[in-house]
DNA sequence: TGAGATTATAGATAAGTATCTATACAGACA
DNA sequence: TGTCTGTATAGATACTTATCTATAATCTCA
């Protein structure tokens, strides 16, 4: 089962006469930035928002990929410990979807 | 001398129906999102924002931070090679203040 | 020019992580 | 129940990187 990391942080970044940024906020943020900041899994999101209705099997990202089935999973793991997608099993297959809001969250961290 | 990192990507993030993300393409992205996915450099910035001007001198970073000045140093040299921040010498000191529009930038890639 | 102060670089080290192979787990179905 | 398929986990390895100490480079000023 994977664990979400909690986010509220929304008012945290760059202005001018804020506070100093807290480490553990810092740490927080960093972690969620974290899950994007990698070439495979910004494919990986991708890959599932282009699919129809937006989700996809573990089994159609490693072919096109060319990476194997555990390293997909892995990666499929960070984006999910991330709270960016959700994967239910339907059947043999694991099904991954994005969580648009989730998204929108972290975008929202370069907005304040 | 600090070379930037092209960024010509505004208009490649999920979205349904769009065509797979090249790989040199998302390298590109995540090299410019690990540049704001760690804590301390997330401190800078924001500590950058808070001051003065909205500049600040090395020297004003390292006790605060609690890290040693060679630390420090690489950490705005990342910062400067993702274009975030730009260093200016004057007389002794060197003073980095934010690219801003860089800034936005990298926000757009969540947005497109 | 020489001394002192600030910043950058070089090199070493430890921690993190992306990847692989091997294997376990879970569901479908005969 | 047993076998096959799809996914997850365990363990190993190589690469990256955040940090440190030591030192170089740059500027000021006496």
């Amino acid at each position: 089962m994977v664990t979400r990391i909690p986010l509220q942080l929304l008012d945290c970044l760059p202005k001018a006469g804020t506070e100093p940024l807290a480490r553990t906020t810092a740490e927080t943020m960093a972690t969620a930035l974290k899950a994007v900041a990698d070439p495979t899994r910004l494919q990986i999101l991708a890959m599932i928002a282009a699919s129809e209705n937006q989700e996809s099997c573990v089994c159609n990202l490693t072919e096109p990929l060319d990476l194997t089935q555990p390293t997909i999973s892995h990666h499929l793991k960070k984006l999910a410990e991330a709270g960016l997608i959700s994967g239910e099993r339907r059947g043999t297959w694991v099904w991954y979807s994005l969580n648009r809001e989730r998204w929108i969250q972290i975008a929202n961290l370069f907005n304040a």
